[in-house]
DNA sequence: CTCCGATAGCGAAACGTTTCTCTTTATTAT
DNA sequence: ATAATAAAGAGAAACGTTTCGCTATCGGAG
């Protein structure tokens, strides 16, 4: 049915090695390139990408391996990446494993089954099990937003200075004279939760003041953990006169909540927010967050990966990146002195 | 490096064309069958996909292609389509296209070359011009939430009856007794946009009411598109005393300008809003909502596809189906009467 | 116990590239 | 002009499946 590199040698004259190389960046006599492009053009050529895979047993496809599509932290970083590998050629299969460990495994299986060039993932499992069946493979690997400590030096990644976010932004509290400061933090197991929890017990060590702990709630980084935790908190007969919430969809949660317990930002209380997205950039009171830079994060993954993939190393030459934060200065925050 | 099937032929004694058959779920006998388990198991035998593809000519790989990642609406529905393909073993090639169609045409380009069996598409193109490579090559596309009049008959889709959610709302509201009625809409080309605009005007008509022009904003489907049509609405001399507005993020706009002007829903003014997601869930007063089923949606897309993909017939089969949505009744609409 | 139809197994030829080795052609210096 | 050298082209063998057209084997009916 469809042309091949046959055909075009045959319309040509010419051998099907040097239609090959005429593909693959060789050089061809400018007689002749002109011979194959009138061809390619004529036979309406495509070059048969399964033929190609099969003997260079690339795939040109890299896997996405994320807890939550509907998550817009995720999404955003996703957009970039998808992006930048799209124009590098690669495809970009998506697996949604909905923060299950068990299909998270499924999706790395089926990945490696489907001969992904790289992976990319946003772990769940935290002991990162999962990833032995690419780590096998000899794939390379970045991780995005969450380290995994039992594969530092075999894997790359990509993650920013929780700590100090988190530090900064407590700081920034304790320094408006906040002393009770809520902390709503995601899964307890998670990377990004230890050590934004941290940076927070950081900043109050700073300041020799110690943190309560009824104060800290762990929550599951989405928007009705954030409501429940923000209701949790406001519902103790002593009440923070400030929250930190640890993530966008928690944040969203949580100025839910507040409106409605009729509770004004920052009047009766004030909150420090995280991820500058869609939703907070119209926002009132413009509101002080954590502003973590996806759209970097999306590049730098997308970069590293590209990087690891280009070479033939047998040494992958691993590197974990640490991107760091900013402290978006709204008004969302009362001075208390 | 890795075993072939030819590895498990000399393994086993068997020939090449049995142990296939045996993979493709022919007849085997239960010794053999027993003979090429162990074989398997024992060289840890994964099928070479590239080269069941160059022989089937079939990928087992869908395309995506979509306006925005960003989108909650979308990756909704993404999230449950992804899932059933991936049982199915398809992977699925998501393409983020910027509601731009100069890359929505190159997203399917790239499609195509990668050789994908199917194509969804929740296109950003209007004429459907982009979808043509897709097309010629005869693969199945089904589109998702917007039909393409251009190419009715040679495509699939799903969509919802927008036509009539759109007019149970504003229907509400006329029962209710406003008569002016803000209605904040999509891009203008759009087909979402055009039936809900359809159903408003209906609604109207029912009623023998004259809408004002002034009320009916175009915007773009983004938070900050309806974050600033609100805004407009509030300036007008004679203002709406109630507003529809006709997805989600410009739902999330409309009510960030309501509170920074101070205007309490319902007291001061009315809503219905689009699309039950997380944010709406929890939110207080309760918005009234147009709710389209997401799941419904993203499996109906999903199993069309499959159908499409599984039939060898010629003539493709194609159907438009069309899912009805449901208006929930909360308590963002005052009654007048 | 034989024979027959059905069932299972076999070998070889594809699928459309890339790449290795070898030959031919072009280029340059003498 | 010619030899030496470099560059470009050709042919064929791989990559690892599926499938076509046969042959061998099986189980049961006569």
């Amino acid at each position: 049915m469809a042309a091949t590199m046959k055909d075009i040698a045959r319309m040509t004259g010419l051998g099907l090695a040097t239609i090959s190389k005429y593909f693959n960046g060789g050089n061809v006599r400018p007689k002749n390139r002109k011979l194959i492009e009138d061809a390619v053009k004529a036979l309406r050529f495509v070059p048969n990408e399964f033929a190609r895979s099969l003997k260079t047993r690339l795939s040109r496809t890299v896997g996405v391996v994320i807890p939550e599509l509907g998550n817009q932290f995720i999404t955003s970083i996703i957009t970039t990446m998808e992006d930048i590998l799209r124009k590098h050629d690669y495809a970009v299969i998506v697996c949604d494993c909905r923060t299950d460990p068990r299909r998270e495994k499924e999706a790395v299986t089926f990945l490696m089954h489907k001969r992904v060039d790289g992976l990319i993932n946003m772990p769940t499992d935290t002991t990162g099990e999962h990833l032995k069946p690419a780590l096998d493979r000899g794939i390379p690997i970045v991780l995005v937003d969450r380290m995994l400590k039992a594969l530092s030096g075999k894997i790359s990644a990509v993650v920013v200075d929780n700590v100090d976010a988190s530090e900064k932004a407590t700081r920034y509290l304790l320094e408006a004279g906040h002393e009770k400061i809520g902390l709503i933090l995601g899964n307890e197991g998670i990377y990004t939760t230890q050590k934004r929890r941290e940076g927070y017990l950081n900043a109050y060590a700073e300041f020799n003041i110690k943190p309560r702990k009824e104060f800290i709630r762990f929550s599951d980084y989405t928007l009705e953990g954030g409501y429940t935790k923000m209701k949790e908190l406001l519902a103790l007969s002593i009440q923070p006169t400030a929250v930190f919430v640890t993530n966008y969809e928690m944040t969203l949660g949580t100025i839910i909540a507040l409106n409605e317990a009729f509770r004004s930002v920052p009047d009766d209380i004030s909150i420090i927010g995280f991820d500058k997205l869609d939703m907070f950039g119209a926002m009132y009171p413009n509101l002080t967050l954590v502003k973590q830079p996806q759209n970097a994060i999306g590049e730098c993954v997308a970069k590293q990966l590209l990087r690891l993939l280009s070479q033939t190393l047998p040494d992958p030459l691993n590197q974990i990146i640490t991107l760091s934060t900013q402290l978006h200065e709204g008004n969302s925050v009362k001075c208390l002195k």
